[in-house]
Parts: C-alpha cells; structure tokens; sequence
DNA sequence: TATGAATGAGCGTTCATTCAT
DNA sequence: TATGAATGAACGCTCATTCAT
C-alpha cells in the first residue's frame, strides 16, 4: 500500500471515468477529449494529468475495465462444452474488441507490455483470458495431448487473426464467428 | 498503361525512396519525418504528396518491399519439410516484422485493407505469406483432415501470436522460435 | 539575403503584427495573448510560431519597433544642445519604456544578447540610442575630458538608474524627469 | 515582540532555507522549484506557504542575505581610498549579482520595492549599497561640487550599466572590472 | 509536377499558489 | 501550523496534410 489514497482523490478520480465514460457513450472511443472530460467532470486539466499519466493512460483504464466485465460475464455460471459454446461465451468480448477500429487496435498495442513495469490493465485482460479459458478445456472433448494452457493460447491467437481480418475488405464475406469456429474445430479437435 | 511516367517523376520517385531509406537506417521507422526525407531529397512537401498518398502509403512500400524481398528468400529453394525447417525459413522474415514494436503494429494494422480497393503492398504480403505456406504443407508429415490453406492460416495466426508475446515483458523467458515451435507442433501435428 | 520570402507570408506577418498591436492597444502588452492574436488575424496557432520563435520574439519585434520609432523622433531635426533639451528629447522614448513594468523588465531582459546571433530588435535599440546620445555630446557645453561615447554611456546608465527608480516606492518623491536631470547636470557638467 | 515563534516553527523554516541552498548549489538559482525544496525538506506544500509569503519571498531572502553578507565583507576595514580599490571592495558583490542572468534579473526588478510596505532584503541592500559608497566618498580625491549621496548613485548606475553589459554578447570584449573602472574614473575624477 | 506557406485540433505541460481538512 | 489535492490559464508543440500559385 504505497498510497493510501485520500477520499476526495478517489472521487475526483471518479468523477472524471465517469464522464470519460459518458462521452465515449455519445461518440466513442476515438472522438474522445481530455478537454470534454476535464470540463464535464468540472476540474482543471491539470488534475487529469495528475490522475493519469495521458490520455492513452485513461483510455486503457477504461477498455480494460470494460474487458474485465466481459471476461467476468464470460466467467460466470457452467464452463462452456463444445466449440460453439465457447464461441458464444466469447462473443460479447470479441465484439467489444472489435467495436471500433481505434479500439482494437489500441488493444493489440497495449496487450503486450513493454517492461513488467509498465503492465496495465489490457495486458492484464489478456491473461486473464488464457486463465479462463485453459479453466474450460477439461470441460469438452478437446484435444488431450497438448497442455491446456497451450490450446488456450492457441485459441486466443485465433481470435485476434478472426478479429483482425474482420476489419480486412478482402475477408468479410465470412463472419468473425464462422471463422473462429473453423479455426477452433480445427485447432480443437480430439487427435484420434 | 496506367503509368508512362516521365523520367523526372521517376528520379524524384527515387530519390524521396532513398532518402527515407537513409533516415530508417540511421533513425529506424517510427522517426520517419515527411520534413527530413523531404529536406534530404532536395524536394518540397507538396512534391511528397503528389508521389505518395500519404507517409503511410510511403511507409507501406519501403515495409511492403522489404516483406517481400524476405519472402523471395523464404520460397527459394526447395520447401521446407518439418517444422524446424519452416521456422528457420520465416525466421529472416518474422524477425523484420518484429524489429520495432511501430513496425510491428502498423504492419498487422495494414494487414487487412479497408476496402478492396486499396489492398497495399503489406496486405498483398500476407496473401504471398498464406501461400507460400500452403505450398509447404505437403511436403512435411502434418494433419491432413484439415485444408493445407487453413494449416497456413493457422501458422500465421500462430507467428503472430508468438510476435506479439515477443514485446510483453511477461513472456519473455521464452523467445519467440521456442514458443513459435511448440505452437506450431501442436497445430500441424498428424491425427492419429 | 537568405530568404527572398514570398509576398503571401510578408501578409501573413503583417496580419499577425497587426492584430498583436490592436490587442495591446485594448489591454497592454502584458495582457496580450497568442490566441487573441491568431484568432483576430484568422490564422492558425501553427502559423504563429512559424513566424515568431515564441511570444517573446513578437513582442520584442513589438517593443523594438515602437522604441526604434521613438527613436528616429528622437534624432529627427537639430540635436538638443542641453541636458533639458536632452532629457525632452528621451522623454517620450523613456516614458514608453516605463509605461509597464512588464515592459520595463522585458527591454532590460532583452536589452543584453547571449550571443551575437541573438541579438534582438530591443539589443539593437541600445545600441541606437548609444549612437545617437554621442551625436549629441559635441553639441553642448559639456565635458571634454573623456570621449563623447563614454558619456553616452553614462547617459543610459543614468537613465536606466532613473527609470529603475520610478518603479520604486521608496523614491518616487522625486519623478523620473527631476531624477534624470540631476544625474545628467552632474554627469555632463563640464570639468574645469 | 512581533514573532515569538514556536521552536517547531523555526525548525521547519530552518529546514526548508536549508533545503533551498542545497538545491540552489546543485542546479543554480533559476532552477529552484517548491517541489524539491518541500519534498527535500520533508513537509507538505501548503507548509512552505505558511512560511514564505511566495516562492520569490524566499528567493529575496536568500539572495539578500547573500548580498548582506558580501556587504559586510566590502564595508570590513578602513575604507578604500581610489577607484581601484573601491572596484576590487565590491568585487564579490557584483560577482555574485551576475553569477546569473536569473539573479540579475530578479535582484534588479527588486531592487525597488513595489510599495513602502513592502521592502524587502534585496531593495534593504541596495540602500546599504548606497550608504556604504557614500561613506566611502571622503576617503578619496574625487570630485567635491556634487554630494556624496549623488556620487554614491552614479556608482550604482555605473555598476548595473556594466553588469547589464557583462551579459551582451556584442560588449564582452571589454570585462567588468575594466568597464566599471572607465566609468568611475570618468564619475568620480575631481572637477578643476 | 513542383512549391512551401498555411493549416488545425488537441495534447501535454508548467508550477506557483490556494484551500478545505 | 501542517497537509497535499486541486487549480488555472495559457503556452508551445506536433507534423502530416492541403492548396493556391
């Protein structure tokens, strides 16, 4: 505990994610502005940056909550048992992710971090979801020879290509779910 | 003929190249400058922009041909026949796509083209990676229940992932041709 | 002649100039802001310091300017052949330079260059005024025993001491003008 | 008895003067912030506050207490008798007032109180400055037809003139020392 | 094609100072 | 006295891109 933070520091921090918050409900993640913020939650901008290193800072605080939601949505209840379930477990995060072209990108930059230092909440998310999903592996009739962390990260290194080519002109015709679903027959699948 | 070009517009062509190739070389990617390879080619800004779209469009042919020079080394030969062999023969090339983490992000941002119609030279890339992949799955002793182009898709999917962990912190006990390798054995393991 | 400019940013410059002198005409030089500047003469904040360093550069060229204009009033006509014709001849230009205190220590500031290749519009005026106080030393009945340069740098001394002054509390029993006088009478009384 | 203060009290100034010095010795005068000094000291900003009315209170005090002593050193011994040694007595003065541009700048804008009320250190040594030259103007053969006080003046105006100018590029040439003694022969030399 | 001045919109910074606790 | 979060109001900057010549 290096801070144990004051009371009216945590609602200021508050204040302004929640503004943030209400302006990315109006316009998005990318039309976002420090300015709308500071004057929305009726503080100085020299308050924000004190709060938050810049405005990269504050967008990962926000999408990583809102992934932590997702994955917390995702965690809830029976572990899915077939390759659709998962798919549909999965979906509300994927298409968070894929919400806006800014966000899935910042996502990518963000999900790998430089230093242990440095790692932050979309890092985080990312582990998580290798946690969750290694968790569903014994639960359906996957493949066995391979670790379940493994398949897990496999899984996810499909879901960022399925993901990815979502935004591609030349792979639209086929859904982000579809291809998932081949990906992870094939990548799931019992060995004999 | 869409493009008779004067043997002006040619040397300018080449000389704003060059000049950028130089400023990579001694500054790396992410610190291109419009200005500098302007100032160094002996050109105005405007002329930059009657020669390239943008300095993204610019960016994208000095990567794009740089993949696909890596590419040409990469099919010459005869194919690779396991895993091992397929490694070391993207080896060049994912080493290029991991040389900067700006290199790296602007790459998989360019990936896929938004929209058809300007499918540029970094996306044409993965098409020629996908391929050249397909073309090696029948020389190894790998799956076969699944289509030799899913298999490529796959090995893509998996050199990505496998990138990405290369710039997080967290992961980087094991390097990328360790992790690439298992990924890859588990995926183009035969069944049974 | 390094830069033969162009007549469209000879405009822009002027436009600039303008608009600053209209915004000090309102409210002081102290007052004046970059954004009422840029605002007032429809150009964008960019252009500003394409033209002008900073804010300071403009308002020495401002400053200087005004203390150059006061200055070619100073040396208009027959030069002044006592040290009340002398001290009314300065006065308008000495009466500028303590209009603001802000302007005051502004001149002092820049009055001095670090380097020759800085030496500014308002360095340049000390210099004049060095010049033209010795044009002047021939024309009275003052001493003869040191060099006509040397007073007029006594000149300026007196006058900065004087003006100094004028913002203190202390003195300012005294004004500027008497102060001034006294100084000069015993400066330039001529020696035996 | 205006302050009776508290023993914690002059600890905490104390502490922070202290603090202020170690600062100032490490990166000069310019560069102090509250920051480092409260951090250094180990109390809270506010704390600086209810000690110093604004940084520049402290600034004055520390700058003047330097100048009080340097004073007491000039008025030390039997006073110098020419204008070499008079030049050589202030030597370490000036050559703290011009240590830095910064300095220089601030002790001048100081040098004369805004109002009455509010002298401070640096406007109380300028009048000491003065008082001790004047003392000083019986000792030597200089010129009698204007008061002591008059001379002691010019001697001030003199010095600011050729500090001010130890600071321009375009006059350095010529060093203090030398400048001031110009001046003062031409100020102080006994008429007929 | 070539020119290069102008654009532009927002970010991050600065840091002495205030004020409620 | 002591605390330290909050203030504030501009400044300077960025730099790819546009457009009139």
């Amino acid at each position: 505990m290096i801070k144990p933070k004051q009371k009216r520091t945590l609602e200021t921090r508050a204040k302004l994610i929640a503004q943030a918050k209400a302006c990315i409900q109006e316009a998005g993640y990318e039309a976002l502005r420090v300015e709308d913020v500071v004057a929305g939650a009726g503080v100085a901008k020299g308050t924000f940056f004190a709060h938050f290193r810049d405005k990269d800072a504050l967008m990962e605080i926000l999408i990583g909550a809102e992934m932590d939601a997702l994955l917390d949505q995702a965690a809830a209840g029976a572990g899915p048992t077939d390759v659709e379930q998962i798919i549909s477990r999965l979906h509300p995060l994927h298409s968070f992710v894929t919400c806006e072209r800014y966000v899935f990108d910042l996502i990518l930059r963000y999900s790998g971090a430089a230093a242990v230092a440095e790692i932050g909440p979309i890092a985080m998310t990312f582990g998580r979801y290798i946690e969750l999903v290694t968790g569903w592996m014994p639960l359906g009739d996957y493949r066995k020879d391979v670790s379940a962390d493994l398949l897990a990260e496999g899984v996810q290194a499909f879901a960022v290509q399925a993901m990815a080519l979502q935004f591609c002109a030349l792979h639209q015709t086929q859904r982000f779910d579809k291809r998932f679903a081949r990906y992870l027959k094939a990548w799931l699948a019992p060995v004999s």
